[in-house]
DNA sequence: GATAAGTGATTGATAATATCAACCATAATA
DNA sequence: TATTATGGTTGATATTATCAATCACTTATC
């Protein structure tokens, strides 16, 4: 039964991991999507950056980096603040309620770690982690 | 700079094959989309399935499956017969043109899988299967 | 310094993906 | 037979995603 091509297993896993993910910032009442998430942690771990950082960053339409960040900014989780570098842009940095909701995201990502990788060993992870970049630096060259 | 988390890697990787997909199956011109793909790759391998076990297999809701086969109906891929075992339900299989397509589909499937896994040694392609497949188990069981 | 080309960001339109709740028909069971 | 469970459909709605047009500002070129 060939289902199992190599594309299928990989989407099958990244679909559990959304689940989950999801599942998680449910039970924790966090009013929040993957994808705001992910911009919060790309922000936070840059330090500041710009919109079109974390556009590049995620690889993703500035339409929806633009969409994403003004309702992290609505809801306090982020600020914009002038670039002096380019009056095009502004710096966008974690507001206290943006950094505390990442502490709340980052203790959700360890416990789907800890799910997700039971009973394998540091070098099997480590050894998938480098696999998984390397496919990609392939498919983006 | 830790945004490289393992999950972050993951949903890279996924994301950038999603891309190639989708400029593949355009640049062929096929009107359809990844989720159809998935859907009539998953109807050919069983021989002959339910609207059901699609979304089993897919980890989908229903209602998403039911509109996801409506659109392949429409587009004459594939046909609902009567299920002699559940008037509930109806067994689905492939036209002649989407038989057609499907190969159109596994040419594109291998195309990438060659970009993705340039330079890989077998032994590390088929170990990153099987990790994968234990990742998607835990975080499923 | 003026002009042209390029970049950062926003908005509108729209498509693809996804789920929930309500519902109907049929099946399984108690 | 009555109840419960399953297969499937429909309506409503949220999330993710892209494209095209546009405005403001920057950079390069003349």
């Amino acid at each position: 039964m060939p289902t199992n091509t190599s594309l299928e297993n990989l989407f099958h896993l990244v679909h559990a991991l959304k689940q989950q993910m999801h599942r998680h910032i449910e039970e924790l009442g966090l009013n929040i999507t993957a994808m705001h998430i992910r911009t919060i942690s790309i922000i936070n771990d840059k330090g500041s950056c710009t919109a079109s950082e974390v556009a590049s960053f995620l690889q993703r339409d500035k339409a929806q980096i633009t969409r994403l960040l003004n309702a992290l900014i609505k809801d306090d989780l982020i600020t914009k603040e002038n670039n002096p570098d380019d009056k095009r842009s502004q710096c966008l940095r974690l507001t206290e309620k943006g950094l505390h909701l990442l502490k709340q995201i980052k203790g959700i990502e360890k416990t789907i770690f800890k799910m997700m990788s039971n009973g394998m060993s540091e070098e099997t992870l480590e050894g998938f982690q480098q696999v998984t970049k390397q496919l990609t630096r392939n498919l983006t060259g």
